[in-house]
RNA sequence: UGAGGCAUAGCGCAGUUUGGUAGCGCGCUUGGUUAGGGACCAAGAGGUCGUGGGUUCAAGUCCCGUUGCCUCAACCA
């Protein structure tokens, strides 16, 4: 039966989550495999998903003054040869293009796995004064990137994201811009996916290729990994010189421009997943769900029962909620496990009983807990519920990582911590011997600079400790 | 690229040791009974056994080749 398969697989959820994970996004019918490798079908219920992601941060990069603007998928190879680190970085994963119309290219091609070269190239075309800074435009679109391994969402071949691109007219402005919408990824991932996560600068190993600085925000997935679930990279002129962005400016002169970049992918959809699923499956924060509210009927042949239910749908619907009434004719304990399976934030149930008492039961998908309302005040009832459950997760989330950071003064200590499914701060003295020396022996990499933190030493080497860094094995 | 494994119905698998009518569970279709936590009965549909060759009266099964996929290692803002 199902429900065994599933209940097993769910039982290696200490062991062996990423599996456990994978089964759950097959399961919901999120996602199927692509037919090439590492690349995803994203089916309806996903994709609803990552629409409501789409509209929330519209709403906040709209309020940064940021517009949306369309970029080619294929970039001249010779673009990426401008900006020496990021060629780099990305060569071993880019894609290329040697061959259209049947005859071989003067110029390969790259299947873009992230746009810094292209929007540079049309930004030296398009800043000429300084009037015309800041500019702030942002692309959504697909990208490729040829990994070795792969799992839907969190990593896989092609994705989609957001990718945001400003220049400004001195460093401190592009800087401030940076920091900016990195606060907007935290009060983004904070309030609507209900993932709590920790912001911070990127050690010199980690940062995007190309970049002076790159701040990343971390969140802590169930089994105390970690997911890199956004970037802010501040460039410096590194890009704008290489690609000739330059401003007349006020005094007269030309100047180079200052740049940053910032992106999130559809791996939030897997970060929202791992952080709040549960053995029953998917548990989806009421902001983002594709459907906020089931109903399910009970004994629907029975006379009255359909129309109360598609009554209380359209009253629901009319106050702007996201409904599904369940109609098919499968028991009601099937699709109570299927529609918590897919992680429907609230369920009703609504029955001969209900309707003739007045009543609907409630049932909240992140505790389980189920509660009688009155039919009359439904909307109320329901939008109350809804927030009540964004609020909870969230809180949830911020205990349970909260209660896995752990403090540590020697390898073994950040061994020890981070196979306990801890994130670890730990002292550095600041060398990438010492950083990668982590790496070696505990599988775990520097996650960010935890800001304002001092410690004594480093806890490798014992020398001065210059910087606390937070360190985690991540995904 | 190194090591190991897998390929049989939509999905998950058995059958290969010892060659002899293509099987099971779930799902799907039809009809009926059910319904407050994955119901039940009955009847059905569904297969070039990854692929090419060989051995044999006979190959899913044995032999040789080949392709694809998975796991680990490596690689990976």
């Amino acid at each position: 039966m199902a429900k065994e398969t599933f209940v097993e697989q769910i039982a290696d959820i200490e062991q062996d989550f990423p599996q456990w994970y994978t089964d759950v996004v097959l399961k919901t019918k999120l996602v199927d495999y692509g037919p090439v490798k590492g690349t995803m079908v994203i089916r309806p219920y996903g994709y609803a998903i990552w629409e409501n992601i789409q509209k929330e941060l519209d709403k906040r990069f709209k309020a940064q003054g940021v517009e949306n603007a369309y970029f080619p998928l294929l970039i001249p190879m010779s673009f990426f040869t401008k900006e020496a680190e990021h060629v780099e970085g990305f060569a071993p994963e880019v894609a290329v293009v040697t061959v259209a119309g049947g005859e071989k290219l003067a110029e390969p091609l790259a299947i873009r796995p992230t746009s810094e070269t292209i929007i540079g190239t049309m930004f030296s075309k398009w800043v000429q004064s300084y009037r015309e800074l800041p500019m702030k435009v942002n692309q959504w679109c697909n990208v490729m990137r040829w990994e070795k391994t792969t799992r839907p969402f969190l990593r896989t071949s092609e994705f989609l994201w957001q990718e945001g691109h400003t220049v400004h007219s001195t460093a401190e402005e592009a800087e401030e811009a940076t920091m900016t919408m990195l606060g907007v990824y935290k009060e983004f991932a904070e309030n609507c996916l209900a993932i709590p996560v920790i912001t911070g600068k990127k050690t010199e190993k980690e940062k995007f290729a190309g970049a002076v600085a790159t701040y990343g925000m971390e969140a802590m997935m169930h089994d105390g990994k970690s997911l890199q679930a956004g970037t802010s990279h501040y460039l410096g002129t590194n890009f704008s010189e290489a690609f000739d962005i330059r401003f007349l400016d006020s005094d007269g002169t030309h100047k180079t421009a200052f740049t940053s970049s910032w992106g999130v992918s559809t791996r939030l959809i897997g970060a929202i997943i791992m952080t709040h699923g549960d053995e029953r499956g998917l548990v989806l924060p009421p902001v983002v769900a594709p459907v906020q509210c089931v109903i399910v009927p009970i004994a629907a042949r029975k006379g009255g029962v359909v129309e109360a239910c598609e009554s209380l749908k359209a009253e629901l619907e009319k106050a702007g909620l996201r409904v599904a009434f369940d109609n098919s004719d499968n028991s009601p304990g099937w699709k109570f496990n299927e529609w918590e399976m897919k992680g429907v934030p609230v369920r009703i149930e609504l029955g001969p009983r209900d309707i003739e008492a007045g009543k609907m039961l409630c049932a909240r998908r992140d505790t389980l807990e189920k509660g009688e309302y009155p039919l009359e005040n439904a909307v109320e009832s329901v939008k109350a519920l809804l927030d009540e459950v964004q609020k909870n997760m969230l809180e949830k989330a911020r205990k349970h990582r909260d209660s896995h950071i752990v403090y540590a003064d020697s390898m073994k200590g950040i061994l020890d911590g981070v196979e306990g499914g801890n994130f670890v701060k730990a002292g550095w003295c600041g060398c990438r011997a010492c950083e990668e020396k982590i790496k070696e022996e505990t599988a775990a990499t520097a996650r960010v600079y935890a800001e304002g933190e001092t410690a004594e030493k480093c806890a490798v080497c014992g020398e001065k400790s210059k910087h606390v860094i937070i360190y985690a094995r991540a995904y």
